[in-house]
DNA sequence: ATTTCGTGTCCAGTCCTGAC
DNA sequence: GTCAGGACTGGACACGAAAT
């Protein structure tokens, strides 16, 4: 992990504020909310431009607002994966007025998510939206109008359920895509290939509890597959679920540079084959009730 | 040893913005 | 209008590791 070592003071901090542009308090607003973004990620979130991204990250590093640390690959080399450092949550604190204690980085909780066997999935979750949201910088009319993490979504589940009682799902994160006059909203399940098919049944057996239980419509619960395979196989076990047909389902799988927004998505509806759509056009399709 | 893949680094030139 | 400083762009190159 690389950081800069520096300590924060008011002069550090003052000296910092005349050079930081809006952009790069999005970068830091980002990495606070999601804990951990790649370059790439970054630069399509926030940048015109790779290298323009890789320089600006080199300075923010250098600066102390930012870490970064490069996991080990097993095919080339890794992109680096930047977290908020500790003038960096200083900073964003000082922004919003907020308590700059409470703000600290603890650099063993950096370490941890270096280190977590989560940080494949983590970053492979957060790289679905960051594709969204590159998409609608550039297809006009297209916006990812909320992107929560994993922990504000448990929060958002809760505010569509009505009754206690039953296991509520853990999405790995909600959110809200629009397009034009017509939106969606989500719950992303990011499988990495590494859950049994009674852990997904599982998680398919909450999604059902929660939509029997919830006051208001329920978004859609989209599964994003490594593989065409593993797609097909996940909807089969996912299919045999009891009250499966109530839950607004869509599955994908998502290899190379294809975006997110386009026709991925096959509906998990009794009737429907694999025949893909659209994200926006999931607003359209029928769920059995 | 060489190639391939996926990435970061460096640098020269250009653009933008604010101060004078 | 000129100047300076910072931001941006695109291309060339380097690097680490696996595959050939």
């Amino acid at each position: 992990m690389e950081h800069s070592g520096r300590r924060p003071d008011t002069a550090h901090l003052l000296r910092l504020a005349r050079h930081l542009t809006d952009r790069d308090h999005r970068v830091l607003s980002l990495l606070r909310t999601h804990r951990v973004l790649t370059t790439p990620q970054i630069a399509q979130v926030a940048f015109t431009s790779h290298s323009r991204a890789v320089q600006r990250l080199r300075v923010l590093t250098g600066l102390g607002l930012v870490a970064r640390f490069r996991p080990r690959r097993d095919r080339g080399s890794a992109p680096w994966h930047y977290v908020i450092d500790t003038i960096g949550a200083h900073v964003l604190a000082a922004n919003d007025g907020t308590d700059v204690e409470r703000s600290r980085v603890r650099q063993d909780r950096q370490l941890a998510v270096a280190r977590s066997t989560h940080l494949e999935h983590r970053v492979g979750a957060n790289g679905f939206f960051t594709a969204l949201i590159a998409a609608a910088r550039t297809g006009g009319r297209a916006e990812l109008g909320e992107w929560l993490n994993a922990t504000d979504t448990a929060e958002r589940v809760d505010a569509h359920c009505g009754e206690w009682g039953i296991g509520l799902p853990h999405p790995d994160g909600y959110g809200h895509w629009a397009e034009g006059d017509r939106s969606v909203e989500f719950f992303l399940e990011w499988d990495t290939g590494t859950e049994t098919h009674r852990q997904l049944t599982r998680k398919m057996e909450r999604y059902a509890d929660f939509t029997g239980a919830a006051v208001r419509a329920v978004p859609w619960v989209l599964f994003v597959f490594p593989t065409p395979r593993r797609e097909t196989n996940a909807r089969g076990a996912l299919r045999r679920v009891e009250g499966v047909g109530r839950v607004p389902v869509a599955t994908a799988h998502l290899s190379g540079a294809q975006d997110p927004n386009t026709a991925v998505w096959s509906p998990l509806s009794p009737s429907r084959g694999l025949d893909r759509v659209a994200l926006i056009e999931l607003v359209s399709v029928e769920v059995i009730v």
